[in-house]
DNA sequence: TAAAAATACTCCATAGGTATTTTAT
DNA sequence: ATAAAATACCTATGGAGTATTTTTA
C-alpha cells in the first residue's frame, strides 16, 4: 500500500475519472492508470470497473475510500501533533527529583511553570539522586533535579540552588552533652544513614572525607531509604543524622530536633537540574530549564 | 508521509537501533539512516537523539511512533475488509425494484436471501423502471429487477418471471355492460394511466400497438406514478386501467374491481433482474443472482 | 469523431546497496 | 577495539513522462 497511488486512487474516486484525476494531481492520465492497476493487483480486487470511456467505482473501491479518508486523516493529525510540538510549549515534561528536591524544590517550580504553560503535562518521579541519573541515561526522563553530580561526562549538571545540610539529633540522646559535641563524639553516638545512591549521603561522605575520616568510622545502627524516614527515626530516637536543613527546620523550630552546630563539617552542597548532553529539546523543555534558573538562583 | 520510512522508523523504535531495524527489515543499516533523515526533514523535527552509538527517542518520536500504529492498523483494515468482500458473501447489496417487483416478487426472495447469508446488508430502493435503469446506467445500483427491457446495448437483462397484466374496472363503471366488453368501448371509457416510465405502461403500449392503436385514442382522465395509487384509483370510480394481475388479484377476489376478460389485448410482460455488462460482481451478488434464477423460474 | 483508458516505450529520480569514515563505548 | 551511525558514492528499480492504440459514446 503506498501512499501516492492512494492518493491518486481517491483522486480517481472523487472526480469518476483517471484523466481527471491526473490533472488535478498534475500526473499524466497514464501514471493513474498504473497507479490504479497495481493498487488492484496487490489488493486482489477490482476498484474501478472500465465501461470502456467511463469507469464505475466497485464496492471494493468504496471500501477502500472509506478507510482512506481515515488513513489521511491520522497522517494528518500526525502532521499537526508534531507541529505543535515543535512550535508551541506543549507536549508532555518527565521530570525527576531526588528526595529533597522533589519535596521542597519542585513543588513549589512546577506550580508557577504549570500557570505560565498550562498545555504542558507534567509528569514527576522520584527517586535517589542515582535512580535520577540512571533513569536519564537510559532515556526515561529528560531532565531531573538532583542532589549531587557524578563524573560521567554524557550528563550536564546546572546548578540551581545551594542548600545546607545539618547534623540534626534527637534530644533524648544528646540531653547528656553540654551543648558542644566534637567529631569523636559523632563518631561514637548511633547514627541514621541513607542509602548508597542518596545525594545527601554523597554530600556527608565529601564531608566526612575533608576530615580524614569515613562512614565506616561511625556507629550506623539504621539504613533507611529517605529523607522523611531519616527524620522520623532521629525523632524516634534512633540516632543522630545529616539531613537538608530544608526538611529539618520545622523539626528544629518545634524542638523535635536538636541542631548540632558548631562542627568542623563543611555539609553543603547544590541542587542540580541535569539532562543529558546531545539531546534536543522541544519548546515545553527549554522553557522550563529557562524557568527553573529564573526562579531558583538569585 | 512515505510508509516504507515510516516502517523503518517503528522498527527503530521497537529495537532502538538503526542497525538492527535494518536486519529485521532486511534493508542495509545506511537506508534506514536515510529513511529516518528524509522524514526527520519532512517533519521539520528530530525523532531520535544520536548519542554517538546509541539513540534516544524525542518526544516527537513518541507522537509519532503512536500515530504510525493507527495508521497500519487502518491500513491492516482495509486490507482485511476488501479480503472479506472479495472471499465471502459479505457486504452491502444495493438493488432497486420497480413497483411491481418491489412489492410482490422482491419481498420473498430477499427473505430467502437473508436467511441464506445473513451478513449481507441489502439496501431495496423503488422506482420505476427507468428510474431504476438510470441508477444502474450511473452505477447507484449493481442490480434492479424491472418489468421491461430496453434497447440499451449496456444493460444485460435476466428474464426472471412472466407476468400477467390485466384490465381492471370499478364495478360502478362496468355495471352498465352486460360483462363482455369490446376494444371499441375500451377507448371510450375514462382511463387512469401510469407515467412513461413505467414496465406496465410500456407492456400495455405493446399491447395496443398490436391492435393498430395506442395511447393516444383512450380517453385518459387521471395520471399516475404507481400501482398503488393506479389500484385506488379505479377502486374509487376514476376509470378503468391496466395492471398486473399480482397487484389486482386480492382486489378482484374481494370484487372491489371487475377483471375485464376476453379482450384481444395480449398483455403479458417478464420481469427482468438488470445489470451493467462489464461490471466485475463481488459474490454476495454473484449469490444473489443465482438464488433469484433459481427461486423464480421453475 | 472525440474523449477516455490502455499499451508501449523511454527516462531519471531515488530507494537501496557497498565501502568507508566518524564517534563513542 | 568494537559496535553503531554517518557519509560518500554507485546501481537499478519503478515512478512518471510522451506517443500511440483501443474502445465506446
Amino acid at each position: 500500500m503506498d501512499l501516492r497511488r492512494l492518493e491518486a486512487f481517491c483522486k480517481v474516486y472523487e472526480l469518476k475519472s483517471f484523466s481527471k484525476a491526473g490533472r488535478e494531481l498534475y500526473l499524466s492520465q497514464p501514471t493513474i492508470s498504473a497507479h490504479i492497476s497495481t493498487l488492484e493487483e496487490e489488493l486482489g480486487v477490482h476498484l474501478f470497473d472500465r465501461l470502456g470511456r467511463s469507469i464505475l467505482v466497485t464496492q471494493a473501491g468504496e471500501v477502500l475510500y472509506r478507510n482512506a479518508k481515515d488513513i489521511y486523516e491520522l497522517i494528518g493529525k500526525a502532521h499537526s501533533e508534531i507541529n505543535l510540538l515543535r512550535d508551541k510549549v506543549v507536549g508532555d515534561l518527565e521530570i525527576g527529583g531526588s528526595s529533597i528536591p522533589s519535596h521542597y524544590l519542585l513543588p513549589g517550580i512546577l506550580y508557577d511553570y504549570c500557570k505560565k504553560f498550562p498545555d504542558v503535562r507534567i509528569h514527576m518521579s522520584v527517586g535517589d539522586t542515582t535512580d535520577i541519573l540512571n533513569k536519564i541515561r537510559s532515556g526515561k526522563l529528560i531532565l531531573g533535579v538532583v542532589g549531587a553530580t557524578t563524573d560521567a561526562p554524557n550528563i550536564e549538571f546546572i546548578p540551581i540552588m545551594r542548600d545546607k545540610l545539618v547534623v540534626v539529633a534527637p534530644p533524648v540522646l544528646v540531653k547528656n552533652y553540654d551543648g558542644i559535641i566534637d567529631i569523636q563524639q559523632l563518631a561514637e553516638l548511633p547514627w541514621v544513614m541513607r542509602e548508597g545512591g542518596s545525594g545527601t549521603r554523597k554530600a556527608l561522605e565529601a564531608g566526612l572525607a575533608e576530615l580524614g575520616t569515613n562512614i565506616r568510622d561511625l556507629n550506623v545502627t539504621v539504613w533507611v531509604e529517605s529523607t522523611q524516614a531519616v527524620v522520623q527515626c532521629v525523632k524516634a530516637g534512633l540516632g543522630i543524622s545529616v539531613t537538608s536543613l530544608l526538611a529539618a527546620q520545622t523539626h528544629i523550630d518545634s524542638g523535635e530536633l536538636i541542631h548540632i552546630t558548631d562542627l568542623p563539617l563543611n555539609l553543603e552542597r547544590s541542587f542540580y537540574l541535569a539532562h543529558l548532553t546531545g539531546r534536543e529539546f522541544f519548546p515545553a523543555v527549554r522553557y522550563f530549564i529557562d524557568h527553573v534558573k529564573n526562579s531558583t538562583f538569585e
